[in-house]
DNA sequence: GCCTAGTTGCAACCTGATTGCAACAGCGAG
DNA sequence: CTCGCTGTTGCAATCAGGTTGCAACTAGGC
């Protein structure tokens, strides 16, 4: 196992690859760790932003080639759906393209309910396409820190 | 753009249906009106909800029906397009599905800048996904009018 | 009533995404 | 090391949402 693939960015220690980190909790679901998936996962983490899985499979299709794979488009979007499943990516639907697969984020926003003060917490992710909207339309960054939605929960909506 | 405006004066009779309103204001800018068109808009006044493509064209599918006409979905997406020109309605793409069409939303919310104050007006409709995502994950409903978003303005960002 | 320019129906086409299936391969048992 | 179970892949077919070019049609100004 682990059998260490000469990674260029020359992490010390298999650890603290994330890719293997990845691949080896797919192992030890019962998954299997394949060359295509380590290639996926390696240009996901790659760039820090949100791919599409067309984006990928076009950077894939270069890298592979090498190995003198073809990586198909179904194979991607069924290994996404499994990583969606592991929690390590997450994908959302902005614009027309095609949905666009993130890292999972670490962070998450709060929404405070006015009536009852509950907070819940929400992963950044349900953020990140409003982000985008008005970062492109007006040059607005959001501060996630400092940042709480108001409104009404569940329970006082009603 | 003249949206419909309560006039000082009074609503003269057929004026405060929405839909001839629009045809109107289609009229004035050269474009015909059409069976098809009335009812296309009919229908997405009908419902105050957000409505996509795919069912408007079956709700009409079955109201033209008794008409002896057929509605294409091109149609449909073409009238729809136009209709955003307008400002009548706007889309936005959720989830999986298709996009949904609002009539537009009258609202606005506010970006406030942390470091120098200045408030940015975006309209409700940025906000429309998050909104949604925001309900169907925890039941929270997003308060518009009490909602300010916190960050950082294009010239302070640099 | 005529003509022009806006509209429509249609069919072909495009992209993103999913599925069924046969072939293949990782990896643990033996 | 080999075998075989089972997860994974390639592929082609398929689907859905959406777009486009074009010929036929018609609203509405003259």
């Amino acid at each position: 196992m682990a059998t260490e693939q000469p990674t260029p960015a020359g992490e010390p220690g298999g650890d603290s690859d994330p890719v293997e980190v990845v691949l080896a909790e797919i192992r030890r679901r019962g998954g299997r760790v394949t060359t295509t998936r380590r290639l996926v996962l390696r240009a996901l983490f790659e760039h820090t932003g949100h791919r599409t899985a067309p984006e990928l499979a076009d950077d894939l299709a270069k890298e592979v080639h090498a190995y003198g794979l073809d990586v198909h488009m179904s194979t991607i979007y069924r290994f996404l759906d499994e990583l969606e499943e592991l929690g390590v990516v997450s994908h959302s639907h902005l614009g027309h393209g095609p949905a666009v697969y993130d890292v999972s984020p670490v962070g998450h926003f709060h929404l405070v309910c006015q009536q009852c003060g509950a907070v819940t917490e929400s992963p950044d992710v349900l953020l990140s396409a409003l982000a985008r909207s008005l970062k492109s339309r007006y040059g607005f960054s959001i501060d996630a820190h400092h940042f709480a939605i108001a409104g009404r929960c569940k329970s006082c909506s009603g």
